[in-house]
DNA sequence: AAAAGGGCCAACCGCGTCCAG
DNA sequence: TCTGGACGCGGTTGGCCCTTT
C-alpha cells in the first residue's frame, strides 16, 4: 500500500506552528469549521498541508484541551486504560475528555511506563514481573490468577464480540436469520459462563427480539448507589438469575452519553455493534457482556488460575454479596478506587510527582506482593467498571 | 561557565480504514 | 464491486530545555 505523504508539494511549510499560523488557522475554524482537511489550508492562507493543520487542532489548538500536568486520577485511568486497550491512545483519551491521544501517549513514554518498571509492572503486558514479585508461592499464584483473569476476560470478550459480528451479519441477511443469531449469542455466553450457571439458576426464557438492533457493552455499568447486583440504571428489579451476559435488543438504538464517573449506560448502535467499527475490540481487550434479555446482569466473571474456582467480581463499588454465587468474596477492596491505586503509584513515584504528595500522607501499610498486585487488576476492574459509554470501546 | 547527556513534547510519517463515486 | 481520496491512528523523530558533570 503506501500513500505519498500529503505534504509533498513544495512550497509547503513543516515545522514548528508560528503564533501567526496558529491564528489564522483558529480564526478559519471558529468561522467555518474544518470542514475538509485538505482544502483548508488554502482557504485560511496557510502554507500547511491539510494534515498538519488537523494536528495542530486536535493536539494544541482546541479550545476544549486541558494542558498542564496530569492530576493523579488522570495518571491512574491512563494506566488502567492501558493495561486493557494496549496503545490505543484515541480509545484512552476518549475516557480523559480533555486531554489528547498525543499527550496522553507522550505522557506514558516519559513518565508513566518508567514508573511502572520501577513497580515491578511490566508496561508492555502489565503483568508483575516474576523478579519483582518476590519468591513467595502465595504471591506468585496471586499473580497468576489476576493476570490469568485478564486474559481469561480478553478471550471472551473477543468471543463475544465476534458473535455479536456474526450475529448482525446473519440479522441483516434475514429475520430468520437474526433468530439463529440470537440462538449462537445464547449458546455462546452459556458456554463462556458455564461455570457460573452451574452456581445459579437458569435465566428465563428470552423473549423474540422486539428489533434487530443490538445495544451492546450494558454492562460494567457504574452503579453509584453502590450496589452490587444491582439492575442497570434505568431501573427495575434486579436480575440475579441471568449473569450470562447482557448483550440485549432494543428499539432505539441510542447512544448514551453521560460522563465519566457518572451514571453510565453504553449504548451501541446496530451499526456499530454489528458492521461498524470493530477496532476497539481487536485485541479483545475491552469488556463487553451480553444477556439474552433486557437484563443487565451487573457481573463479571473470571476463573482463576486453577479455573474450577470461578471468581465473581462485582462489577460496582460496593460491599459484598455472598448471597450472589458459590464464588469468593472480591479479592481485594474495589471501594477505595483511590487509596489502593494511588498508593501504589506514590509510593513508586518518582521525584517528578512530588506535586501529588498530598496524598503521601495516607500512605501507610502496604502489603507487598499480593495486596499490590490485587489492588492494580482490581482497580483496572473496576474502572472498567465506570468506563464512558461513549467510548468507541465500551 | 561550558559541554554533554537526557527528558520532554510538538510535529511528522506511514499505514489502515472508511466512504463516496 | 472496485478504486482512490480523505481522515484517523500509532510510532517515531527533531529540537528545545533542563540537569549533571
Amino acid at each position: 500500500m503506501g500513500r505519498s505523504p500529503c505534504c509533498d508539494k513544495v512550497g509547503l511549510k513543516k515545522g514548528p506552528w508560528t503564533p501567526e499560523e496558529d491564528q489564522k488557522l483558529l480564526a478559519y475554524i471558529e468561522e467555518h469549521g474544518h470542514g475538509s482537511w485538505r482544502a483548508l489550508p488554502g482557504k485560511a492562507g496557510l502554507q500547511r498541508c491539510g494534515k498538519s493543520c488537523r494536528l495542530r487542532w486536535t493536539n494544541y489548538l482546541r479550545p476544549d484541551i486541558k494542558r498542564g500536568k496530569f492530576s493523579l486520577q488522570e495518571e491512574q485511568t491512563i494506566i488502567q486504560l492501558h493495561a486493557l486497550l494496549g496503545n490505543r491512545w484515541s480509545a484512552i483519551a476518549t475516557h480523559l475528555p480533555k486531554r489528547t491521544d498525543n499527550e496522553i501517549k507522550n505522557y506514558w513514554n516519559t513518565h508513566l511506563k518508567k514508573r511502572l518498571a520501577k513497580m515491578g509492572i511490566d508496561p508492555v503486558t502489565h503483568k508483575p514481573r516474576c523478579d519483582a514479585l518476590g519468591s513467595v508461592d502465595g504471591q506468585n499464584k496471586s499473580a497468576a490468577n489476576l493476570s490469568h483473569m485478564a486474559q481469561w476476560e480478553s478471550a471472551r470478550l473477543e468471543a463475544e464480540a465476534r458473535l455479536v459480528r456474526e450475529s448482525k451479519l446473519r440479522s441483516q441477511a434475514s429475520f430468520h436469520s437474526q433468530s439463529q443469531a440470537q440462538q449462537q449469542l445464547g449458546t455462546s455466553s452459556a458456554s463462556l459462563l458455564s461455570l457460573l450457571k452451574q452456581t445459579t439458576p437458569p435465566p428465563p426464557p428470552s423473549p423474540p427480539p422486539p428489533a434487530p438492533c443490538l445495544d451492546v457493552f450494558k454492562a460494567w455499568q457504574w452503579q453509584s448507589q453502590g450496589s452490587v447486583w444491582s439492575k442497570s440504571s434505568i431501573g427495575g428489579p434486579l436480575d440475579l438469575e441471568s449473569p450470562t451476559s447482557t448483550l440485549s435488543f432494543s428499539e432505539n438504538a441510542v447512544h448514551s452519553v453521560v460522563g465519566f464517573g457518572h451514571n453510565s449506560t453504553a449504548k451501541i448502535d446496530s451499526s456499530e455493534a454489528g458492521g461498524g467499527d470493530w477496532r476497539g475490540y481487536g485485541n479483545g481487550n475491552p469488556t463487553l457482556s451480553t444477556s439474552s434479555s433486557d437484563e443487565k446482569a451487573e457481573v463479571a466473571a473470571f476463573p482463576t488460575a486453577d479455573d474450577d474456582d470461578m471468581v465473581i467480581f462485582p462489577t460496582t463499588q460496593g460491599p459484598w454479596s455472598p448471597s450472589t454465587t458459590t464464588a469468593k468474596p472480591p479479592p481485594a477492596a474495589s471501594s477505595s478506587f483511590v487509596e489502593g491505586f494511588t498508593d501504589l503509584l506514590l509510593e513508586n513515584s518518582d521525584d517528578d510527582d512530588k506535586n501529588n504528595n498530598d496524598n503521601s500522607e495516607e500512605e501507610e501499610e502496604e502489603d507487598e506482593g499480593e495486596d499490590d498486585a490485587n489492588n492494580y487488576w482490581n482497580n483496572i476492574l473496576n474502572l472498567v467498571d465506570s468506563s464512558p459509554p461513549d467510548s468507541p470501546l465500551f
